[in-house]
DNA sequence: AAGTTGACTATTT
DNA sequence: AAAATAGCCAACT
């Protein structure tokens, strides 16, 4: 695996995501420091969700809405569920208000902090 | 080894 | 607006 450390990276970005919070492919790839590379984020987390401690419910297309897979855990709506019991809500349309639960990473310094 | 695929995203038709 | 096309790059066949 040449690239292993890379989604040792991706993995690690996932788990900052808080509870209640949500991230795209596109944000996670960014911090993970694969800027473009959206589709091997899905990718990695395809190959480690089983037996992993890494949220990957909470990581969810650009749309804010889940990507359903045919080779799901299950179902495509289990991801809703987990992410509903953690305090996501949903509009009708199955979505999440990326504006108000995108996940913001604290990369801002503690001298600055205005929040 | 070469070709296809994919939990994506953005652009163009 | 929905569908098709293009760019992306690692993994799979």
């Amino acid at each position: 695996m040449p690239d292993e450390r890379l989604y040792e990276r991706i993995y690690a970005t996932v788990r900052q995501i808080p509870a209640g919070k949500v991230a795209t492919y596109g944000q996670v790839a960014h911090l993970a420091g694969l800027p473009g590379r959206a589709r091997q984020i899905g990718y990695a987390l395809f190959r480690v969700a089983p037996g992993s401690e890494i949220p990957w419910q909470r990581v969810v297309n650009a749309r804010g809405e889940i990507s359903e897979s045919p080779h799901r855990l299950g179902n495509d709506d289990y991801q809703r569920t987990l992410l509903v019991a953690e305090g996501v809500i949903f509009n009708q349309q199955g979505q999440i208000d990326l504006a108000v639960y995108r996940w913001q990473p604290a990369s801002a310094p503690p001298s600055a902090e205005s929040e």
